[in-house]
DNA sequence: CGATAACGCTACAGTATTAGTAGCGATATT
DNA sequence: AATATCGCTACTAATACTGTAGCGTTATCG
């Protein structure tokens, strides 16, 4: 699968409008994940693949080149950690944990 | 696929944690692509299918169902459309529309 | 009424992506 | 020299997604 860089025809796309390419990205499986879980602080590679409890290190592997090559993630001496870039669009999605906390609460009172 | 209810076990977590289960959803290949798409506006089907240029009608079908369950997305006369809770949930998420032009400058820069 | 068209959606085969497991080559520690 | 950990690769089996055809239903029009 092609990397989703901005500008290039991507799923669901052949603008290359960055939202799609974006979009496309995080729709690959872990992706957003891996960006939710760096940042609970770096890992190696090993503690990225334990926090992320069911990941195989191919997959793992695939989806950190990808965001290294799209600048969210670096490696550095001490690990694996979101970059400057990465840590602007975690501080977007962040709420999202709130979030789903009130989600869960209507989903179950629906049920009554 | 199950359904990534909160509250029960889902891909990367065993604890039921509603970001969990909302992970495992927006990890999926369409799924955040169609709330970005319903959030301009209602469609059919078959329109949708149409905004989402490469979707195929049996996973356009799957996520819409999905999205229905956990009342995302409801379907009304006029067609699909995000409910309250979708819009909650899109208002947090759009301002992903902006950044990504950000992001997708820099990565740019960075090739010169 | 009969023909045509559009709707939401299903069926199914082919292809692409992900899971799961074993282990390599490199470096560090004992 | 033996052991341990690291990042990561290789490979197969399982699963998810695409692409195409078309079903059953409802609406429109002559």
């Amino acid at each position: 699968m092609p990397i989703p860089m901005p500008g290039e025809q991507v799923r669901g796309s052949k603008t290359g409008k960055p939202i799609m390419a974006l979009l496309d990205l995080l729709g690959r499986t872990w992706a957003l994940g891996i960006v939710w879980q760096l940042n609970q602080g770096s890992a190696t590679f090993r503690e990225l693949q334990q926090r992320c409890e069911q990941i195989s290190p191919s997959l793992l592997n695939t989806r950190l080149k990808e965001l290294k090559v799209l600048q969210l993630v670096e490696l550095t001496p001490s690990g694996y950690q979101l970059t400057q870039t990465g840590h602007g669009l975690f501080s977007i999605v962040s709420p999202l944990g709130e979030w789903s906390l009130l989600w869960a609460n209507q989903i179950k009172k629906d049920k009554v």
